[in-house]
DNA sequence: AACACAGTTTCATAGAGTGAAACGAGGGAC
DNA sequence: GTCCCTCGTTTCACTCTATGAAACTGTGTT
């Protein structure tokens, strides 16, 4: 409410809508309309302007909405030499190879992570997990990675966001905090995703500087707590090798 | 200029701003400003909404501007199931190795072509193909090949925008284009990349209707035009393959 | 110290964006 | 066939938003 002066209200509503192509690929004028609560007026302009970039095409036949091609331009463009998304690739698979189970590379972004690479699991069950994918700060053995070594104002900027969950107990979830600082990893059994459990460790870069969150996740009737307990050596010497391939 | 009624200004602007990203991943904001033409203070507010929705984020230390993890968000949910490129992707890589050459997949996208998919070949020297580039379509065996065989009201809207090179004769280029219907391929030889030669192939899916443009691309002491003309029996036969896995 | 340059904020004004309403175009239902 | 519902498109008067000049702050350079 306040920055609200600083930005451009039309702007906003315009990337609203562009948002709403996360998870759902196709949509109608008024379903957008109804999704961000705007006009259908509103809506159709600021489509129309979506589409005169490049950033929506109507699909032929139904006539949908539906992203364009200049979102994959932009994302290509994104990747920047040394990046760790890119670097740290070849760990992450001698690491799937060894432990044989979904290993994953999160970073967070203000209060939420994303996972900004993955390599999947070749097990017939396994956690597929989608490179690109916005998850809560909160639960999760990254998460939790991800706090935990984090500088206090971000902790506090994150157990202040409205999403957070106000379910969790602060005083427990701060003294399990403290417990992985200690420990050197997080484990999660369940906590996300019923049936999925994960291990997870910090990769500090050369500064000392917390960047990401590597972490092995799979069925949790495979990642039992003692399985999760034995790997967690292997991860966090991974992390550790990892963080010295970054600058 | 006739449109521009129908979109929003601001917003457009707000893109414009966004795609200064596409081939340089660090900007100051003067220097946005200098390259889209406005003035700081519009620019900053822009950019400051971008930045609260997360499309770009602010580089600690240099306090330049970069993309967002946003980016990689929309960017992931943008593939749909049977999207050409993860459905081809092993037929490319078959081909990139029967030939040792890069395969590279393009669409069009209005008087563009675009890279969506992409395997390198594994040589010591090879074409590096980046998914995501945005290419004329005016030169080169892919455009060429996406222009050969699309609706004539494609062909002359291409033809008809500003960015269209000068210097292109339209009847002898006109003439080249029937050549490459007759023959079902197309050829350059350091067209549009001093350097690069490539053969071409257009993907029909199972209605006719052109989806794609199969190339396979190298450098051009290698890829000569009589290795081309050899190679193009099994690129088209790749490229027929391959359309009858499209819907 | 003086300067140059980058980023930030303020503010009066113009005109751009807004949303209600009307319009046109399918597509079922009956 | 008609009616009706819904979707996308367009118009238009009004308000409030976006704009850019200018002032301001901060940082590093000469």
């Amino acid at each position: 409410m306040e920055d609200d002066k600083r930005t451009v209200r039309a702007v906003g509503r315009a990337l609203d809508v562009l948002l709403c192509f996360t998870g759902k690929s196709d949509w109608g004028l008024s379903e957008i309309a109804n999704q961000v609560g705007l006009h259908k007026s509103t809506v159709h302009r600021l489509l129309a302007t979506l589409e005169d970039r490049g950033f929506v095409i109507r699909d032929e036949g139904t006539e949908k909405y539906r992203l364009g091609l200049r979102v994959l331009e932009l994302s290509s463009s994104q990747s920047r030499p040394n990046d760790p998304s890119v670097v740290l690739l070849p760990e992450m698979e001698r690491l799937r190879d060894q432990l044989g189970e979904t290993v994953s590379l999160y970073v967070r972004d203000r209060t939420e992570r994303v996972r900004i690479q993955a390599v999947q699991s070749e097990q017939a069950i396994r956690r597929v997990a989608p490179v690109g994918a916005r998850l809560p700060l909160s639960v999760g053995a990254s998460s939790k990675v991800l706090l935990a070594f984090a500088e206090p104002s971000v902790q506090s900027a994150a157990l202040a966001d409205p999403a957070w969950p106000q379910t969790l107990d602060k005083e427990t979830y701060a003294r399990q905090l403290d417990d992985i600082v200690d420990s050197g990893y997080s484990t999660s059994f369940e906590e996300r995703e019923p049936g999925a459990a994960a291990v997870a460790a910090p990769i500090f870069n050369r500064a000392g500087k917390l960047v990401a969150a590597l972490a092995v996740s799979g069925p949790s009737n495979r990642l039992t707590p003692e399985v999760m307990h034995n790997q967690a050596a292997f991860i966090m010497e991974a992390a550790r090798r990892m963080g010295a391939l970054l600058g």
